[in-house]
DNA sequence: TATGAATGAGTGTTCATTCAT
DNA sequence: AATGAATGAACACTCATTCAT
């Protein structure tokens, strides 16, 4: 009924609490998967209570698809090229590329859709992100064909089978940022090797 | 107690079904990842009984743990360099890669582990099976320190990191050629222009 | 603390919003149930927050024994012999009867009261109850008696044991209009039958 | 795979424990309602664990329409009317409620499908029984069509709403008979004159 | 007085695991 | 060796109740 100050801070707080949830699963959805993360584990994390859960999202399955959304949406965000790269397609190329990575190594769970985790069985929920993805294969594909028409890329270069294969590469060295896996480090003199490989493989001789 | 044909053939019989049983929990564990194959539908599949399959494996886990060391083991018994490779290392790579992918479109289950899937939730389960991985990429950099020997590749090749990208393209087409995602389908195009790209990237010029 | 017309006032809403509660009450516990009527949707249904549920009623039992005190009172109070009735036992008898079955098919609730609904788990809360629909056997005993006396009723009649038949009757019927299920509906010729019945079991030949 | 004594012993205390199972349900339905029995409750008074009852039944909705079902076959199997009352109306409609009255008088959870509890919220499971009910006045129709005829009941009798009465006075009794209500006892005297009752309105004068 | 965000005990249900046969 | 009936711990989810505002 009243607005102001007071229902504003309590708002407020209610929005913290949500971020927090939110938070909380994209850690658990990431570390554990879909069916190893738990609803408690989750809230505790959170710091809030079992139920308070069900206030902000439908079910488990609710909350699964606005985290994915969320983190496809900052994903996709860090990957738009920056105004300055607009006319140097190979600096586009690379930025992209260091860019993805460094965000999934902070960033949970978006490995796990990117490699269409089978335990998440989220053929519903994903389909919704994978318009996403192929947006971003469209705009690796837009950036190959200006170095193309301007004459720093190979001209007899089959653009939809390497934007396919960069935008892998982006998402796999992005994936094993995050993962850490000890056994498979990810150190900056491969991804450097991966950007060179990149652009020996698309610039003109 | 008994010696004889008759225990042979009990013991062979007996053997059959440890093998429907891991044929049976391949197919499962690949299609519903860990946490969503059920021991039941596993043994149902298998055409045994629930409790069998508490007589050849400890637990589930077990159960996953004999099933990923065997798929490892056929996968990577399916990518060493055939005789007639041994000496042409830009066709012991190629044929490597698509040997993978051709066995990956087969089996189930070894994509989720290429990709470290957190479904499967295999952190202590996997680290068995890195050590065959890291043979992998042992091989392919061996392949590498040849052709680099021989001249037909570049002898400035960054070798390890090549070899981490490699297998990693590796992983990554085979595990999709067997996800066969309609929005993301692996088509031979692609297949020969990763081939190309990984040629180009260590072939001298 | 502040006395006054502005005090009046807030009583006066105050008293408002607990009746709109009542109200709702009856509606979802003779809707859905004790157990299928929640907290939340009565108050929804009121128009008041959850919480102010709480500031008029101890819980929900509390509630549920207040709401059922009211429906009993307001049928009993239809109930009674209007003042032309008096000296006619058989009108009385026969008018009884149809205010209550008009009573219930306004009234949602009593209905699962009068067949001691097990899902609302009345056992302690009717006992309060219990004594309304005693006085009614005893108004109907009452009118048998005079019936009796005045030669009207059969002379040999079991009094005690016509009242709660009728009394019975009663509420079947009023139950059942009320609930209005389309494979047994109350028709009018059904009420005059059963009308009929009574007097013809009462009236003495 | 092997049939014998054996696994004959096995089914036979299966068999034994899912009928435990529904005799537990008769009674917490019964007594607490469809909402106010727990699950939990239910196996422990029938001596199994938790999940045994999920062998034999979906869910507990399920487990609710078999105990429905059972208990109005059971019902119904003992209304019908003997051989040797076919020819005497009156007291085939006498021993009909009488029998009734008995059955529910040890039988739970009869009374709350009969009162079309709304706690239940059965509409689609009841609908299966509505058509027995139905049979049932039939049946009772039957036997008034049959005193008519032979000239034991009164020629302008209105029999479909007779039925429907007389019907409902076997509901509600024996629905009252099984209650056991201290307030509402239902005594002898009270059955005979409902016997009484019932015979008086429809036979010839 | 009035709100509704927050709690957590309790529910129905699943499933890995055991064990009598 | 083999079965599948039986177990019970664990899960997602609901809802009466409380309390800071």
């Amino acid at each position: 009924m009243e607005e102001g100050p007071v229902a504003g801070r309590r708002q407020e707080q209610s929005e913290r609490r949500r971020q927090a949830i939110l938070a909380a699963a994209r850690r658990c959805f990431g570390r554990d998967g879909y069916a190893g993360a738990t609803v408690a584990v989750i809230a505790e994390e959170a710091g809030v209570s079992n139920g308070l859960l069900y206030q902000f999202f439908r079910n488990k399955d609710h909350l699964l698809e606005v985290v994915l959304k969320d983190v496809v949406r900052d994903w996709v965000r860090a990957l738009v090229p920056r105004e300055d790269e607009r006319d140097r397609p190979s600096l586009a190329l690379e930025q992209m590329f260091r860019r993805s990575v460094s965000f999934c190594a902070t960033n949970p769970l978006l490995p796990a859709l990117l490699s269409s985790d089978p335990g998440l069985q989220l053929q519903r929920i994903t389909s919704a992100s994978a318009g996403r993805l192929e947006a971003h294969r469209a705009l690796i594909a837009e950036i190959l064909e200006r170095g193309i028409t301007q004459g720093e890329f190979r001209a007899d270069l089959d653009v939809a089978s390497s934007a396919d294969l960069i935008c892998q590469l982006n998402s796999d060295y992005s994936r094993r940022a995050y993962a850490a896996d000890p056994d498979f480090p990810v150190t900056p003199a491969i991804i450097d090797a991966v950007v060179r490989f990149i652009l020996d493989g698309v610039r003109a001789r």
